[in-house]
DNA sequence: TTGCGACCCTAACGATCGTTCGGTAGTGTC
DNA sequence: GACACTACCGAACGATCGTTAGGGTCGCAA
């Protein structure tokens, strides 16, 4: 998987990308209103000011980190789908679905995980901007699951796509890819998800 | 379920009740370095020196907070475990911990649900006294599924189990209490959970 | 009646915040 | 050689932050 900030930068805009990495980073792991731009400025051996010569406000920096982030996910999401055979089984689709969103989800770290756990707390404005692109991805999976699991009324659907989304989100919380890989996570879930606790006992 | 905040103070100290419960839902809803103890002072109709009566610090009343949310989810755990019959199974178990579980997460929602979004950006020296606390509460979860999952190796256990608590937690942010009830909510995730989604389809 | 502690206040402190202004150095174009 | 443009900087702005000093008011105990 391709990093999304290189793809996105035809020409050499090294600073610029060099905020937008270190800042995602601080936001994931400070948060948003703990991390000033002078620590992001130091961080990439810069002055204050000069953050001001590639981003509008510190809000801006900030929505363009949560878009590169829903652009990653989304873009697995859809690569996901063209690569899967149309013969693939329920339980094939949702496992290289997970797999996906995992993938993108410590490929692109900073950028996706700062959807996870800055989101709630961003400004109003940049929330309600950022709300647009995630409510389009969470509508794919919406569509997957109703496929795979006609089986589950209208509000079941609903939860299990949300506690979907919380044990694969909070992954980042949790999970070292340095220390396993993003497979067997995947993997794991899918076959706790899929099959259930209850195959285990 | 009695509240944690009622449950702990014998004599009247309101003013003081007034400031965890509405600090608590500033916290969860803007972040904690978001509020201010100006915005505090200002939902209890105090003035921002007046918390000083009452917390040492701004992080001493987070520090609380978050204290009395790790309590109330303990207390609900144990609560569950010894309403339980000796001879219920798995599920059965499972179940009555999930909703004691969710329950706590909406009866105290402000200071549990804190613990959840708010605690990867506390300050270092909160962090790490919370810690402590959230150890104990997860080893009480890890027993409980490698009893009721003895199939599962030991990497597989910590993955449901973590994937279970951001399964559960991130209800937090979506769930609505006004407009399904937590039985309800429960039995879903566990019905997930249990059995699994190829049960669906 | 006096004294004391609980409770809350006004006013202000120094620090830090996001941001702006007015530059400078380097590069490429005509 | 003049011009424009990109990239960055030093210095400072007003606002807001957590916190503190010191004082007032009330109820209760001696």
């Amino acid at each position: 998987m391709v990093s999304v900030v290189e793809a996105r930068s035809t020409d050499s805009e090294t600073g610029r990308e060099r905020i937008l990495g270190r800042a995602a980073e601080l936001f994931l792991t400070r948060g948003y209103a703990e991390t000033s731009l002078r620590t992001i400025a130091d961080a990439v051996d810069m002055r204050p000011a000069s953050i001001y010569h590639h981003f509008e406000s510190k809000d801006a920096l900030l929505s363009e980190i949560l878009e590169i982030g829903m652009d990653s996910v989304t873009s697995a999401f859809n690569e996901v789908s063209e690569a899967l055979s149309p013969a693939a089984t329920g339980i094939e689709r949702l496992e290289a679905h997970v797999a996906g969103h995992l993938d993108a989800l410590f490929t692109n770290h900073a950028f996706t995980a700062t959807h996870v756990t800055v989101f709630p707390f961003v400004p109003d404005e940049v929330r309600s901007a950022a709300i647009a692109q995630r409510d389009g991805y969470e509508l794919m999976w919406a569509e997957l699951l109703a496929d795979i699991a006609p089986g589950l009324t209208t509000e079941g659907l609903r939860y299990a796509r949300l506690a979907l989304f919380g044990a694969m989100n909070s992954a980042v919380q949790w999970f070292d890819p340095e220390s396993g890989s993003t497979e067997d996570l995947s993997e794991a879930i899918v076959n706790t998800l899929w099959n259930g606790l209850g195959a285990s006992s």
